[in-house]
RNA sequence: GGCGGCAUAGCCAAGUGGCUAAGGCAGCGGUCUGCAAAACCGUUAUUCCCCGGUUCAAGUCCGGGUGCCGCCUCCA
């Protein structure tokens, strides 16, 4: 079976076969550093890194390069109004990303380079465009002329005539073509600027992220993603400088990922409708929004709700809970080597199975929504033979099942926590979210506990519908009760 | 106005023309339990927005509606 990936370019799914055997080298844009993070930048953050883990999983050396903007608008503006230097701004702003994203376990790119780390290149590149008659200079700054790169479109599949038809772009009259973009701009009293052969300027958005690429992963490379909203004009324009500039096929396959959506719209900076990581996290576990986040296809958008991250709380829960229960097998001291059971051979089949369709859905486009699925098919399989009272499967065989769950799971990133912790502090949030006191749920189970010794069940009853209206569960077992949050 | 996407059970969601339309959440019935919870078993879409068409066969392909969303300005 091998890897398709849904190419927005040709708007279809393709065999995915890297330019080099065994090497892959993905960019994706990343953020501009002028703010927190929300569950926009997560979604992207997570679905790349899904996919950096499974081509590892899958064998591949991956070069994983996410860029920093750290000179912007939007970031010289946020100095401005907070009396800060920009580069200060932004300093925070990659700190505050980097601890959401570690939170979310999201693996560290190869490589995170920042564009003002890259001005030489991006000067360089500027000068070669205009030599290639491809730019032109305006007043100190210089524009990239559209007309003058034919493929100019083929990304987002529109022309540039068409576009005009609409015509909702910024009249500027130092451009030649209203889609002619800066690649460069003089800088204005108090912006930063950096010295160039058109005076004193700053590089726009775009050229960034075309010399960066070509820096880290050569003029043409594997993959290119990012979300959708950048397919136009951020990663059409990339394609008209770096295509521009090497007469080469800038990314072979281009990904983009959905939106999270808000009450049906987009979640975003300008509809003020975001939340951001960090407000989310201490609400839930990340393992939570992760799974929420995964539960639909990359490319669908999702639909952001309290009710939707406690569903997939809950759908955490059974996964965990399963984990637990087979690492208290593993505690119970049980012989690994037990005696073959009736039914190993059918759990080895299914664990099998298991390993099998995981990577079939992975292989059709990073179905991680399909993989989700499977992965319940195999907790309820575990949790059968678990439940049997004459085991029918042996301990070494359901220790098997386990590794399984947290080898697939360890792609998607998900159960890096011990069970017993993650559980533990679910249920702790939980309880605080309601503001109940542990120490209160705890001195009632012990009050019940000496009821039920005494088999006072009516007093032992009372304290059972008191929590559970509270959303406590008590969960009796044979020498101890432990609670849970519904 | 131009370009593109989506519509599957109460909710979320997968579905690559062909076995009984995954899975999760919620609900209901049962097993287990002093009673419960968890877990397990069973159950909840004769049908995939509507209307046509292609095909031996369509949720899946084509055409036309309707509704929602996105991009075209910064945006993950």
């Amino acid at each position: 079976m091998t890897l398709r990936i849904y190419n927005t370019q040709s708007r279809k799914k393709e065999e995915f076969h890297p330019q080099e055997e065994g090497k892959v080298g993905i960019y994706v844009c990343g953020i501009t550093a002028y703010d927190f993070c929300h569950v926009g930048h997560a979604r992207s953050a997570v679905v790349f890194d899904v996919i950096t883990r499974y081509l590892r999983y899958s064998g591949s050396d991956v070069t994983y390069v996410k860029n920093f903007t750290d000179v912007d608008d939007k970031i010289i503006d946020k100095a401005g109004r907070e009396q800060k230097g920009i580069a200060e701004i932004a300093e925070l702003y990659i700190r505050e990303h980097d601890e959401d994203m570690g939170k979310l376990g999201v693996v560290r790119p190869t490589f995170t380079p920042r564009a003002t780390e890259h001005i030489d290149g991006m000067i360089h590149l500027v000068t070669t465009l205009l030599e290639k008659g491809l730019a032109y200079p305006m007043d100190g700054d210089v524009y990239y002329s559209v007309e003058r790169f034919p493929g100019y479109g083929k990304l987002s599949g529109r022309n540039i005539e068409e576009m005009q038809a609409g015509a909702r772009v910024d009249v500027n009259d130092k451009k030649r073509n209203p889609f002619d973009f800066a690649l460069w701009k003089a800088s204005k009293e108090g912006e930063p600027w950096w010295e160039s052969p058109w005076g004193r300027g700053r590089p726009w958005w775009h050229l960034e992220c075309s010399v960066m690429s070509q820096r880290y992963l050569g003029d043409t490379f594997d993959i290119h993603g990012g979300g959708e909203d950048l397919i136009f004009p951020h990663h059409e324009n990339e394609i008209a400088q770096s295509e521009g500039a090497t007469g080469k096929t800038l990314a072979r396959y281009w990904v983009h990922n959905g939106f999270v959506r808000v009450n049906n719209e987009k979640m975003s900076k300008s509809l003020g409708n975001f939340f951001t990581i960090r407000d989310i996290l201490e609400q839930f576990d990340p393992e939570v929004l992760r799974f929420f986040l995964l539960q639909s296809h990359y490319r669908s958008p999702v639909d952001f709700s309290d009710a939707a991250l406690s569903e997939a709380r809950q759908g955490m829960n059974r996964f965990y809970s399963t984990l637990k229960a087979l690492k208290d097998i593993a505690a119970g001291g049980t012989a690994i080597a037990a005696e073959p059971a009736a039914k190993d051979g059918e759990m080895t089949a299914q664990i099998q199975a298991l390993r099998e369709r995981f990577v079939e859905s992975m292989d059709d486009d990073f179905n991680t929504a399909r993989a989700i699925g499977h992965l319940f098919d195999a907790v309820r399989f575990i949790n059968t033979a678990l439940a049997e009272k004459k085991p029918g499967v042996s301990p070494g065989i359901l220790l098997e099942g386990k590794k399984a769950l947290l080898e697939i799971g360890s792609v998607l990133g998900f159960f890096l926590e011990e069970p017993d912790t993650y559980l533990r502090r679910d249920r702790d949030r939980e309880a605080a979210k309601r503001g109940l006191s542990i120490a209160e749920i705890e001195r009632l189970i012990a009050e019940r506990r000496a009821a039920r010794a005494a088999k006072a069940w009516q007093r032992a009853d009372e304290i059972r519908k008191e929590l559970a209206g509270q959303g406590v569960l008590l969960q009796d077992a044979s020498d101890i009760t432990t609670w849970a949050i519904a």
